[in-house]
DNA sequence: CGTTGTCGAGAGCACTGCTCTCGCTTGCCT
DNA sequence: AGGCAAGCGAGAGCAGTGCTCTCGACAACG
């Protein structure tokens, strides 16, 4: 038996489908500040009220390309590095930052939609984070195969050792991605993954117009830098 | 002779700082998104097409609150570092860095307005720049005070010197903003700034919500992290 | 003193998110 | 098989938005 058995189940299915994918449209192209569930409606040769059946607010419909978003960007970097052999944890890393980028780029509208500004009076629902953290756990990943293949470089000692609440944190977001990592390494792995974070939004926001203004070349240097501070081997 | 002459002269110039600190205040406590011309025109007691004698439209009053911001964040992390000796420049760029995120935490809507989600279909006026450059600026001078007084570690010999193309946009960059600087140094220097803004996005936006939480500690380390990647000498 | 340009008010246009009511249809239960 | 409740789309309507245009009043300049 079919998930959905009954025909108006199939139809809401499929609407519900229809009218994401029309807002989904609205927003690569105009950005989510310029997603009209009118619009929406009216693409779809329906009424804006009927609209409501499916979602209950232009909220929750920006919710549900959210969690989309979260996932296109999570698939495109857990896979970015397909086919890079495990025992080369910086390819693995360079790809993976290169594949973020390029989604980034390719769905720069979607890209802000999660790691711009959030919506105003807009709360993440609980149901997003999960989606939210598959680039995180994609990244702290490859730095956990590196330690466990003992490729990870001890980080140069310090004078001074991690300040224990930011260990206590490491620790504590490595096991809610369930993610057996020492603090120090996972605060390391953070760090570039805000770096990258950084980077992209300026890429992408026109920060760098005028400088870095093709980015690749500076992208590259910077994911290099950060597999430096993660304690990614050099290969070759 | 006073640069406003004319009692409409005046008028004028007072009202046109109403109107922006009237904005201001809904950008401020609501979100550039909810800042609304009539509301603003309400507060002010006056009819909304009235305001429109003094800013053309709604995005031109935007971007005046844009260059406000880019110059309270500038002001911020150029005098953020007052009082520390020239030479600590670790001292000296932990303070600006600092001096940045609590700008930020204190004005979030306005650090969104310049570092977030650009409003769609606007694009930055040639008048921003200016602006927006001074915290960069405010950063390469640390790094360029360092390396005049001698006090910039030489990045590790790497097996690649840096990518050509790149090197030519970190001179670009570094002349555009008439600072004298190894095109290594100031890509390693826009590396960090980036890392910053990203940093400080995920602490505001709420990405760090149930981990980093407090960022206080991260924060510390990251800038600390970034400091030694800039080449700036570990004190003490 | 008169002309010109600026100003605020008001009406109005096209648009938005959202609510409510009204019939029609579908599907489940008896 | 029949009936009732739930789901559905259409339409009208509300309160709000950015922005335009016109009109009468006032200030500034020649």
């Amino acid at each position: 038996m079919n998930a959905s058995r009954t025909a108006r189940d199939r139809a809401r299915a499929e609407l519900t489908r229809e009218i994401t994918e029309e807002a989904r449209r609205q927003v690569a192209s105009e950005g989510a500040q310029r997603l009209s569930l009118r619009a929406v409606a009216r693409e779809l040769g329906m009424v804006s009220s009927a609209l409501y059946r499916y979602f209950p607010s232009r909220d929750d419909l920006l919710t549900q390309l959210i969690i989309d978003a979260y996932d296109g960007l999570g698939e495109a970097v857990e896979h970015g590095d397909d086919g890079i052999p495990a025992a080369d944890p910086r390819g693995r890393w360079t790809a993976k930052c290169a594949a973020a980028r390029t989604w980034a780029i390719a769905h720069r509208h979607e890209y802000a939609l999660i790691y711009g500004t959030p919506v105003p009076g807009y709360q993440a629902p609980e149901a997003t984070v999960g989606h939210a953290s598959r680039v995180p756990v994609a990244l702290l990943g490859v730095v956990k195969d590196a330690l466990d293949a003992g490729l990870l470089a001890e980080p140069p000692a310090r004078r001074h050792a991690l300040d224990p609440e930011l260990a206590a944190q490491g620790e504590l977001a490595a096991s809610l991605v369930a993610i057996d990592l020492p603090p120090a390494a996972a605060v390391r792995a953070v760090i570039a993954w805000s770096q990258l974070s950084g980077m992209i939004g300026f890429e992408l926001f026109g920060t760098f117009a005028g400088s870095f203004d093709p980015a690749d070349a500076f992208f590259s240097e910077a994911v290099a830098r950060m597999a430096d501070l993660v304690g990614l081997p050099d290969g070759g």
